[in-house]
DNA sequence: TCTGGGGTCCTAGGACCC
DNA sequence: TCTGGGGTCCTAGGACCC
C-alpha cells in the first residue's frame, strides 16, 4: 500500500501496541525478536529508523480474502487455515509437476494481489509446513520447495530441521523428546512410533507419522460451526474502578453478541473473566472468571450484557489494578434451532427482540461500527487500548463494513 | 464372609498454533 | 511506565448409566 516502505525495516505491533508480532526481513536483520514487548525494543527501533505500525486487521482480512480466492481456484481440495495460510490438496502428483505447479500458483497470486507467498509441498501437512518455512527463508528457492519423494532425499531434508521447528512441536514436547536424544525432524521420523506414542501421546505419534509421509491430518474443507466466541482486550492503562470494568465487559459482550449474529448462532452461556497484570509480580494479583447460563440461548446484546454484568458483580473485588477483561460465549448452536423448544426449556424466543438486533446491525453496517450500542458500554471509555501508529492504508474502511454477499463465507476468523 | 464391569459424557487444564 | 487475542484438540478424572 506504501511503496516508500520497500527495503525499509518495519515492525507491526499486537493489539494495545503491546508486542512485536510481525517484522520485515530488514527488521529481523537488525535483531528485533518475534514477540518482544515493544517497550523493550523501542530504543533499537528509534536508533535504526525502524518504522513501527499498530495492527490493522481490517486491511489484513481484506487481502486475506483476495489471496484465498486466488488459491481456491487452483485446487479442488482447499482449506483456509489462518489469516495468512492455506492447505491445497493435489492427489497423485509427481515431484516435478509439484514444483512447476507451485511456481505457477505463486506467480498467479503475486500478479493478481501483489502479495508474495511462499509455498511448501509434500505428502503430508507437517512436511508441507517444513518445506514452506524453508521456502520462506531461502531466497534461492524462488519461494517454492517440494519435499523429496524418495526416502533418502526426504531424510536428508529432515536432518537440517530442529525438532522445535516442526509444526505441532512446542517447547514442552521438544524438551521431552530431546531428553531421549531426538533433536531433529529426521530423528523423530526414525523413532519407533509405539515409543513416541508412550512418550508424547497421539499428538506426538501423528507428527512422527506425518514426517514419514503417512497422512494423519486430512485437508478439512468444511470446518463446521465454531464452538466458542471470545472477545477480550488489555486496557490502555491500569483500571481500578468497577465502572470501567463494567463498561469493558459490556463492550466485549456486545461485540460477542454481534459475532453470534454474524454467524447465525446463539449461545447458552457466557463466561466473564478479568485479571491483574501478570507481568507485574510486584503488584497484588487477582484473576477470576464466572459463568452465567443463558436460558433460552440467545444472540441478544442486552440479554448477554445483563448476564455478563451479573457474573462480574459476583466476582469483582476492589483494591486491585486490573489489566485485562473479556467475555467467552459457549454452547453455541444455530439460531434457527431455538425456536422449537421443549416445554420447560425456557421462554420462547421473543421475535421483536430479534428484529431490534437486526435493525441495530443494519444501522451499524451503514453508519459504522458501534454507532448504535448499549449505553452500558460507556461514552468516555478511558480504559480503551492503545493504537497510536495505525497506518492510513485501508481498502475496506473499518468504520463501514462491506455489503454482505450471499455466498457462504469461508470459516476464517481473526481478531480485530 | 461378600461389594462388577464397561461404557459415555462433561469439564478443567494444558499444549499448541497463528 | 511499557508485556496481544482467538481459537482447537487431547487427556485425565469424575459423574452417571445400565
Amino acid at each position: 500500500m506504501d511503496p516508500t516502505l520497500i527495503g525499509v525495516p518495519i515492525v507491526v505491533l499486537s493489539n494495545n501496541d503491546g508486542c512485536v508480532v510481525a517484522r520485515s526481513s530488514e527488521a529481523k536483520a537488525l535483531g528485533i525478536p518475534m514477540g518482544a514487548p515493544f517497550f523493550s525494543v523501542r530504543r533499537v527501533c528509534e536508533a535504526h529508523g525502524i518504522k513501527v505500525f499498530s495492527s490493522n486487521f481490517s486491511v489484513y482480512g481484506d487481502f486475506s480474502e483476495r489471496v484465498m480466492s486466488v488459491l481456491a481456484e487452483h485446487a479442488r481440495d482447499f482449506e483456509p487455515y489462518s489469516i495468512d495460510e492455506a492447505f491445497l490438496g493435489f492427489p497423485d502428483m509427481s515431484e516435478a509437476d509439484a514444483l512447476t505447479l507451485g511456481q505457477k500458483i505463486r506467480a498467479d497470486v503475486l500478479k493478481r494481489t501483489g502479495i508474495a507467498v511462499s509455498i511448501g509441498m509434500g505428502a503430508t501437512k507437517v512436511l508441507c509446513k517444513i518445506a514452506n518455512e524453508r521456502a520462506k527463508k531461502e531466497i534461492q528457492s524462488g519461494g517454492c520447495i517440494v519435499v523429496p519423494y524418495d526416502y533418502d532425499g526426504r531424510m536428508n531434508f529432515l536432518k537440517g530441521i530442529g525438532a522445535k521447528e516442526i509444526w505441532g512441536v512446542g517447547s514442552g514436547l521438544a524438551a521431552r523428546i530431546r531428553s531421549h536424544g531426538i533433536l531433529s525432524a529426521a530423528d523423530l521420523a526414525e523413532a519407533d512410533p509405539a515409543f513416541i506414542r508412550r512418550l508424547a501421546g497421539v499428538v506426538g505419534e501423528r507428527i512422527a507419522l506425518e514426517l514419514r509421509g503417512v497422512a494423519c491430518h486430512e485437508i478439512i474443507e468444511d470446518a463446521g460451526a465454531r464452538k466458542s466466541i471470545m472477545v477480550s482486550r488489555s486496557f490502555g492503562r491500569m483500571v481500578t474502578d468497577l465502572r470501567d470494568l463494567e463498561e469493558a465487559i459490556a463492550t466485549h459482550a456486545t461485540r460477542g453478541a454481534e459475532k453470534l449474529r454474524e454467524d447465525g448462532l446463539v449461545a447458552s452461556s457466557v463466561v466473564v473473566f478479568f485479571g491483574t497484570n501478570k507481568h507485574r509480580q510486584d503488584q497484588e494479583q487477582y484473576r477470576a472468571d464466572e459463568i452465567e447460563i443463558l436460558d433460552p440461548p440467545t444472540d441478544d446484546a442486552r440479554t448477554i450484557c445483563a448476564a455478563a454484568g451479573r457474573a462480574l458483580a459476583r466476582i469483582h473485588r476492589d483494591g486491585y489494578w486490573y489489566k485485562r477483561a473479556g467475555v467467552l460465549l459457549q454452547g453455541l448452536s444455530p439460531a434457527d434451532s431455538v425456536q422449537e423448544m421443549l416445554p420447560g426449556m425456557g421462554a420462547p424466543v421473543d421475535l421483536s427482540k430479534r428484529r431490534l438486533m437486526k435493525a441495530v446491525d443494519a444501522l451499524n453496517a451503514k453508519l459504522g461500527r458501534e454507532v448504535v450500542r448499549p449505553g452500558s458500554t460507556g461514552l468516555v471509555r478511558n480504559w480503551q487500548g492503545k493504537s497510536e501508529q495505525k497506518s492510513e492504508a485501508s481498502t475496506n474502511k473499518e468504520e463501514v463494513t462491506k455489503p454482505k454477499s450471499d455466498a457462504k463465507k469461508p470459516r476464517i476468523r481473526f481478531h480485530e
